[in-house]
DNA sequence: CATATCTGACATGAAGCTCTGTCAATTGAC
DNA sequence: GTCAATTGACAGAGCTTCATGTCAGATATG
């Protein structure tokens, strides 16, 4: 009933906690990269985080929510990221749409773990996914709402801007995939040229 | 070392043992598309087949074996039947490519177990993820060549061939995802439309 | 019919993960 | 210093899957 709750070492316990599920979700980022969605089990990531299983309970209520707390976070920082480099950008449409794509491609080459994850990994289990296709349409849908800032009368009309958004980013996140797999021998820059060359053409009429 | 080998019910032990195959790979694709990546067991996949756990063995080694064969099958009739399509063909270059992918798109549609297989939990499991990059890759290279039949000198030139390849094969993948968990309002003549449009751009200069 | 092969149902053990519980050692409050 | 809160290490039950083994009944052959 009470709240027995004190100070250890130098920090309460709301700041306790909250230090916990932070190790949790690094630790998560870092097996569910490195390993797999596969491995990146309760345990693995307990260990990893050198925490037991039972301030795992504290702060989430399974395995797949905290994968998808991981997946989220990666998508806030690339919506963040991408967003400042549309502010700052102050040039003409395809200048700014590039700036953004950049952004996007930094996030995950700067991180190897965060592409990993959010371009590969974040297809494994089925909760994970889901949060993934939402998320991904929230930014076919950030797209498609720039594009009319950026096109004005030219950008395509409903559900056509929906469709071209999901078409450039599901190819930029298959060419990601490919890059960070080794498997195709590009630059970052060129897949942010390919990208924006492409977008250029696909999101206006 | 000799070969008690017979006939059992009209069919030789060959037969069988084809037949037995034959019946997993089905299972795996119906429990494969139905439930998806984490649950297709071997036990499930057994139980749909009416089979034990040992005829699995006879024919795979395990359940990555099977799922794998299952993905390359369906990649197999896309390629017989996008081919197809390309050979009765006879027109310019954008009917052509569109006559292809609308062969792609109506596997997918045919049979929803193979668009959910294909298109979403191929990416699930480590090993069929591998084998979907490759067969990937493989239809990414097919459309670079084709394209070069298609646009002649006008073709992309390595590697800018193989990125405009992996962003469209990605993002028509991604279009497909969307439209078969009944997130986006379009019809299959609208994912051709555009998939045929945004090929047509990007696939020469 | 007699015998060997083939089949399917069931049993079994090993392994991994989840989730709860115990308990000694550490740390802070009084 | 004393005591309660907090922590971390570990144990253990329950579950699922994998992989192999057993065995009675069905089927073909002579």
């Amino acid at each position: 009933m009470d709240r027995p709750s004190r100070q250890y070492r130098g920090k309460s316990a709301e700041q306790r906690t909250a230090d916990r599920r932070e190790q949790l979700l690094e630790a998560g980022l870092t097996v569910f990269g490195r390993e797999g969605g596969d491995r990146a089990t309760m345990t693995a990531i307990c260990q990893e985080a050198g925490l037991t299983e039972r301030y795992f309970y504290e702060s989430f209520s399974g395995r797949d929510e905290l994968l998808v707390c991981v997946v989220e976070r990666i998508a806030d920082e690339i919506r963040e990221r991408a967003l400042a480099a549309l502010a700052e950008s102050e040039r003409g449409p395809e200048e700014r749409a590039r700036a953004a794509i950049a952004a996007f491609v930094a996030v995950l080459t700067d991180d190897p773990r965060k592409g990993r994850v959010a371009v590969v990994e974040s297809t494994g289990s089925e909760p994970v996914r889901v949060r993934r296709r939402e998320l991904l349409r929230q930014f076919a849908g950030l797209v498609a709402v720039e594009s009319r800032e950026l096109w004005g009368d030219r950008a395509l009309q409903p559900p056509h801007d929906q469709i071209a958004a999901l078409l450039f980013v599901g190819g930029l996140a298959e060419l990601t995939t490919a890059w960070l797999g080794g498997e195709i021998d590009v630059t970052p820059d060129q897949i942010v040229e390919a990208a924006t060359r492409q977008y250029a053409f696909t999101a206006h009429r």
